[in-house]
DNA sequence: ACCGTTCCTTGACCCAGGTCAAAAATCACG
DNA sequence: CGTGATTTTTGACCTGGGTCAAGGAACGGT
């Protein structure tokens, strides 16, 4: 667990793997070569946290690789997730001191960041930044909402097909792999984080879990790995218009 | 319920109310004179829904008076309110064709409109609308962040202590009536409303508000209208940290 | 003043999901 | 491959809030 894997990856934008879903994405050849000159990159290790809830906040930055959450805790220890942060997702709001939330990394990750002052400078100068920046947001905020009928309003065997369902599509939508045939996903969090994502226990995590392998709407391979023989079925189960599925 | 007050209300946007927080907030005098020549005004009654999701949307808006909500319904309809509507809140989204959610007017109101097309085109070439939405829509993430920890981990009395606390600090942002002693506040919801909003249902939180007021942390005049003789009591019993409370 | 409608309250009962507890599976590491 | 730590599963039981049902209270129209 205590691997030192800090070495620095020097890396140009040209062959960053978020380029077109990031920040940067709507970003000119000059315009990236500006954020070029104030980006770095930093690595946390599974399991690290980045940022605690009221810390001072001196950086933005984006997600690169891996998987990070974003959680509110209450003072009794209850937990709720209110973000799942996937390569490409921003970290941090322009023009706020102090985070809002604590960032913790679900995965090994690599951030690229970029100090909190001069790239609010550069938002001030480019529109292209502030453009992408409000679509991300808007999209978040979209999201933000579907997440609020999940938790309001759904039972505990739809939320798990939910989120299954979400994360199926967004791999989707990054992978582009093998469309046609059972689609497996893999699920990047712990029963206890997906049970902080869904307004749930662990222990219900693991039922309803279990209640999907039962009747065939899943397969597991390992706890993390899991095949959906028909995308449709998993859709039904989760309440969801069987229409707003995968693009066809 | 039928009277027709379908008259229009021109009006200069020198005087209007919700002048320096909505959209057009950072405008310039041109900036407002260009916008003043494609805004409209609309009036709609209470009940009335604005729009339907999935309908076609040709223009954006902000609400200028009254309250309107955000709603999702599931086919069985189940329903979840996804948002509230205060004045100077916005409407839309800009380069989004067709309406994503139910927008009802709960009580009557006034918007003021701009067909889609040229306040898109405007937001183009006008940095500041651009950035006033940005930074709207980032609070509206926010509200929507913290709803999400209401909807996920909290008790429906801790569920509705947080609705009236955050009615009342949205009064108190506006109004900034007599600071000092007991507030009181007009609940702009019917149960059912506050319900879709909570994920509750309306038995509940009939309970609940009898409860609080049997506790003595609330006192009711009417159905509606609440008042609060103790604001970090109702915190309290929100969960909420008690400092997060109204500025001092 | 009466009626119909809408909104709200309260009671009785029940069940989905929480809590508590223990065992099983998996993993990291010597 | 054995040991302890972590994560997951499963069982038994309980409770918060949902469901169903019956009245009240408030309001607008005639």
């Amino acid at each position: 667990m205590l691997n030192e894997t800090n070495l620095e990856i020097p890396q140009d934008c040209g062959d960053c793997p978020i380029r077109h879903r990031a920040v940067c994405a709507r970003c000119e050849p000059d315009e990236l070569e500006m954020l070029d000159g104030i980006k770095y990159y930093r690595r946390f290790q599974a399991g690290q946290t980045v940022i605690w809830s009221g810390d001072r906040m001196d950086f933005v930055g984006s997600v690169v690789t891996g998987i990070a959450t974003l959680t509110q805790t209450m003072e009794d220890g209850r937990r709720q997730m209110v973000g799942l942060l996937l390569p490409s997702d921003f970290v941090g709001r322009p023009g706020r001191a102090f985070a809002a939330y604590d960032v913790v990394a679900t995965s090994d990750i690599v951030m690229c960041c970029f100090r909190k002052k001069p790239f609010e400078e550069m938002m001030a100068r480019t529109p292209h930044i502030a453009q992408r920046l409000l679509e991300m947001t808007l999209d978040e905020l979209d999201a933000a909402r579907e997440w609020m009928l999940v938790l309001g309003r759904k039972t505990a065997r739809e939320k798990i097909a939910s989120l299954i369902a979400i994360i199926a599509r967004r791999d989707a939508a990054i992978g582009m792999k093998g469309r046609r045939g059972p689609l497996v996903v893999d699920l990047p969090l712990t029963r206890e984080a997906m049970a902080d994502y869904l307004g749930l226990t662990l222990e219900t995590v693991s039922r309803q879990i279990s209640a999907l392998k039962r009747d065939g709407v899943i397969s597991l391979e390992g706890k993390r790995r899991v095949t959906i023989p028909d995308f449709n079925r998993l859709l039904d189960e989760a309440g969801d218009d069987s229409d707003g599925g995968l693009p066809a």
